[in-house]
RNA sequence: CGGAAUGUGGCUCAGUUUGGUAGAGCGCUGCGUUCGGGACGCAGAGGCCGCAAGUUCGAAUCUUGUCAUUCCGACCA
C-alpha cells in the first residue's frame, strides 16, 4: 500500500481545501453535530470526551496552584454589567438578552453571561472586608454566550464551554504573579499534554481583553499557517475593584483596593488539536489527552480463541492503566482500521490467528502508520514506550512546522512578501503605536499583532511600519 | 453584518432550465458466505424535497419571505 494514498474519500485533502478538511474531520470523527441554532453545537461523545480529558487535566493543574472551584449564575442584570465602562463597551455588541419570564416582561433585562467578571466582582464586593479574606482564587467551568456573526464548530460558537478563573489579591505584585502563573499552566498544558508548541507573550492595547490592563496569551500555529489564540490570562489592576467598590482593611487598618485577574481556556482548544495534529485520514489525538489510547482490533475474530485472546489483551492493558477499547463489531478489519484512524485514536493493536500462533500482537501507530510486532508478554511495557514516542513525535513535528513557518521582517514590504509566500508568524519590531498596527493590517491583507513576545530579540532599531524607534519585537500573523 | 453558494432518506448527490405519482450510490435492518487496509450475495426498511406564505387544476421545480449550513470579507476567544 502506497503510503501517501488517501484511504478515506470522505475527508477532503488538507492542502487542497483546509476549511473543508476541518469540517470533514469534525464530522467523520463524530466530535459534534449542528444543532439547528446557529453557533450552538451538539457535543457528541467523542468530542465531549476530549473536553472531559482537558477539564480533568487542567482542573488538577489549577488546584495544584491553589484554585478553588465555584459556580455563579448564568444571568447578569444589565445594571451590573454597566458598572465597568470599558468592559461593557467591549461586550455590548455581542451579548444576548433575556427580556421575559414566561409572559411577563422583566423590569430589568438580563444578559446571558459572555464572561463573568462582573458576577465575581459583585459577590466579592459584598463579602470581602479584611486582608484575611484575601486572596480569592476561584474558577468556574461553565458555558458562555456571545452573539457571534460567523461561527465554526469549536473555533467560534455563540455558546461555548470554557473555564474562567477569577482572582483578587491584596497587592498588584501578587495579582501579576497569579496572571503569569496561570499563563504558565496553560503553556505547560498545551505543550506537555496537547503536544502543541506555542508563541507566548503579551497583547498590544488594541488586542487586549475589554477592561484589562495586561492580557497575556498563548498563540498556536495551525496547519494552514493561521494563528489561534489558545488561552488568555488577564491582569486588571484595580479597575474592576474600583468600579465595584471592592475594598478591604489591611494590616495597618487602612482601606485598600484589591487587584484582580482572570484567565480562560475554551473548547476552541479542541479545534487547535484538530488543526495542529490532524492529517488527510482524519484526527490525530496526542496520547496523553486521548480519551481512548488504543483500540484492540481482532482479525478473523470468528476463529477459535481470537476474541478471547483479544479480550485478555484488552484487560491486561486496562489493568496496566491504559485507556483501551476493543472493536469486536462484525465490520471487516479494513473498515475498523480506517475508523480508528479517522477517530484519531493514537494506536491500534491488531491481533489475529497469525499473531496468536507467533505469540505476538501488532501495534500500529496513528502518527507514522508504523506497524510494530511485539511479543504478547511485553505488550504493556512496549505500549507505554510507543505512546510516549507518539506524544514526542507529534510535538516535534508541530514544533518543526512552527519554526519553518516563523520568519522575520524588517520592513513592511518584506513582511508582506513573506506572508504572501508562506503563511505563518512574522517576527518584526514595533514602535508601540496602534496606528502602525492598523497600517500593517491594511497593507498586508489582515495581518495583526499576535503578541509582544516574552522573549525579545533586537531585529532592528526601528518599527517595521513607521521607521520610528522600535520598542518591542512582536509576533505578527493572520489569525482565527 | 456585507458578498457568493447550498438546503431532496443517516451521508454524497441527480431531478429544478421546460410545473404533471420521489430517484441513485453509500449507509441501515435480516439471513448466508467472508475476515491481515473501508468484503460479497439475496431480501427489506426509510423522504409530505429546510420552514412559511403566494401563483397554479396541479409546486421538489416558479415568486416572496424566513431559518440553517459552507466559503470569502468585517467583527470577535
Amino acid at each position: 500500500m502506497a503510503k501517501d494514498k488517501k484511504l478515506v474519500e470522505a475527508i477532503t485533502s488538507r492542502d487542497e481545501d483546509f476549511a473543508q478538511w476541518y469540517t470533514d474531520v469534525v464530522r467523520e470523527a463524530k466530535l459534534c453535530d449542528y444543532s439547528g441554532v446557529k453557533g450552538c453545537i451538539n457535543y457528541l461523545p467523542n468530542g465531549y470526551a476530549i473536553w472531559e480529558k482537558i477539564q480533568e487535566n487542567l482542573d488538577r493543574r489549577f488546584k495544584e496552584t491553589g484554585v478553588e472551584n465555584v459556580y455563579l449564575p448564568l444571568l447578569i442584570p444589565e445594571s451590573l454589567l454597566q458598572k465597568e465602562k470599558d468592559h461593557i463597551e467591549g461586550f455590548a455588541p455581542e451579548v444576548a438578552w433575556v427580556t421575559h419570564g414566561g409572559q411577563e416582561k422583566l423590569t430589568e433585562r438580563m444578559c446571558i453571561r459572555p464572561t463573568s467578571e462582573v458576577m465575581f466582582c459583585d459577590i466579592w464586593s459584598r463579602t470581602v472586608q479584611s486582608y484575611r479574606d484575601l486572596p480569592k482564587v476561584w474558577n468556574q467551568w461553565c458555558s458562555v454566550m456571545r452573539w457571534e456573526k460567523s461561527t465554526r464548530p469549536f473555533l467560534r460558537g455563540r455558546e461555548f464551554l470554557w473555564q474562567e478563573g477569577h482572582t483578587i489579591h491584596a497587592t498588584p505584585e501578587e495579582a501579576e504573579a497569579r496572571t503569569l502563573t496561570m499563563l504558565n499552566v496553560y503553556r505547560d498544558f498545551y505543550e506537555e499534554e496537547l503536544a502543541i508548541p506555542l508563541v507566548v507573550g503579551r497583547k498590544t492595547d488594541s488586542e487586549k481583553f475589554a477592561g484589562a490592563r495586561d492580557t497575556y496569551t498563548i498563540e498556536a500555529l495551525m496547519h494552514d499557517g493561521q494563528a489561534l489564540q489558545s488561552a488568555t490570562s488577564h491582569f486588571f489592576g484595580e479597575k474592576f475593584a474600583d468600579a465595584f467598590d471592592i475594598k478591604f482593611t489591611d494590616k495597618n487598618n487602612e482601606l485598600s483596593s484589591v487587584y484582580e485577574t482572570s484567565w480562560g481556556l475554551a473548547t476552541r482548544t479542541i479545534g487547535a488539536i484538530i488543526m495542529v495534529h490532524g492529517d488527510d485520514d482524519g484526527l490525530i489525538l496526542p496520547p496523553r489527552i486521548a480519551p481512548v489510547q488504543t483500540r484492540v482490533i481482532p482479525v478473523a475474530q470468528h476463529k477459535d480463541g481470537v476474541l478471547d485472546k483479544a479480550n485478555e489483551l484488552l484487560n491486561g492493558l486496562k489493568e496496566a492503566g491504559f485507556r483501551a477499547k476493543i472493536d469486536d463489531s462484525d465490520k471487516s478489519p479494513g473498515w475498523k482500521f480506517s475508523e480508528q484512524e479517522m477517530l484519531g485514536i493514537p494506536t491500534r493493536i491488531e491481533m489475529g490467528p497469525k499473531d496468536i500462533e507467533k505469540g505476538q500482537v501488532v501495534i500500529v501507530r496513528r502518527d507514522t502508520r508504523e506497524k510494530i510486532s511485539v511479543p504478547i508478554d511485553a505488550v504493556t511495557d512496549k505500549f507505554a514506550e510507543i505512546l510516549e514516542d507518539i506524544q514526542k513525535n507529534l510535538f516535534d513535528k508541530a514544533k518543526k512546522f512552527l519554526d519553518d513557518h516563523t520568519d522575520t521582517a524588517v520592513t513592511l514590504d518584506e513582511m508582506n512578501e513573506k506572508i504572501q509566500a508562506k503563511r505563518g508568524f512574522i517576527k518584526a519590531m514595533w514602535c508601540g503605536e496602534a496606528s502602525c498596527e492598523d497600517m500593517v493590517k491594511d497593507q498586508t491583507g489582515g495581518v495583526t499583532s499576535r503578541c509582544i513576545s516574552e522573549v525579545q530579540e533586537q531585529l532592528s532599531d526601528v518599527c517595521v511600519c513607521c521607521g520610528e524607534k522600535a520598542k518591542y519585537m512582536v509576533y505578527w500573523g493572520k489569525s482565527y
